[in-house]
DNA sequence: ACAACATTTCCATAGTTATGGAATTATGGA
DNA sequence: TCCATAATTCCATAACTATGGAAATGTTGT
């Protein structure tokens, strides 16, 4: 995936309206919701809630269809997945093993940052 | 973690340069780098950058300390698998099971959206 | 104390984003 | 065809974000 495409999915979900949006949809599954469903749920006007959709749309993070006068919002799981392994890449490698961290390491090394200054007080 | 927090990650995240910075940190593991590695490896000018790492330090997503005249960006794991939780979270139950995802899920129902419309149209 | 360096803060400017009422488009039912 | 419903587009306004030169702050070595 494009560092491109994940700056415009990451701009998407950075804004509290759409990423209720989204999580709304993630939580709803392959039925999706429609924006008269979701209006009400997050309390938005229909034109603000439309723009919104439009940018979730526009990042690949939902997909629409239509049924009767409807639209059907639906989540995009997988350009989801892509944003959460572009941000995981590289993480959890050689360098680094947080508790936390979900992905196994491969190795751990136990060095310290060494630079001149920290060996001058050292000494 | 709070949606607000979520948020002024994802924000931070959502820029290019700040994302590029963020991704050298998070390579660089433990040891870190100083800004002014990062204003070389970026072609940034110091204020610029300056003021995109102070965006990721209010997140949360850095932490930085001082070696002599030098300061020391730092990734925070932790920070980061927040926010992938918090996208990943309500996905892959139920109602959702995509070939792409990583959590497996624990039920999957074969449900298809059956609106009235549909079933009409059908009929 | 001073010079040199690393980094930040200040600030004006240009550009981008969010908001919601009014008007518009699209669909289905009578 | 005409009406009601679902959703979008239009558009002006207010608010926020990024940029980088100049100046300020902090730190170390002489």
């Amino acid at each position: 995936m494009e560092s491109e495409q994940i700056i415009t999915a990451l701009e998407a979900l950075a804004q509290e309206h759409r990423l209720a949006a989204f999580r709304a949809l993630v939580k709803a599954g392959p039925p999706g919701l429609t924006p008269s469903v979701l209006s009400e749920k997050l309390a938005l006007p229909a034109p603000t809630l439309s723009f919104h959709l439009a940018q979730l749309r526009h990042a690949g993070l939902v997909n629409v269809t239509r049924d009767g006068r409807s639209l059907i919002y639906v989540a995009n799981y997988d350009a989801m997945n892509g944003v959460v392994a572009f941000l995981t890449e590289n993480c959890c490698a050689d360098a680094c093993a947080p508790a936390s961290c979900s992905v196994k390491p491969t190795k751990v090394k136990e060095k310290t940052h060494e630079t001149p200054a920290r060996a001058r007080r050292r000494a």
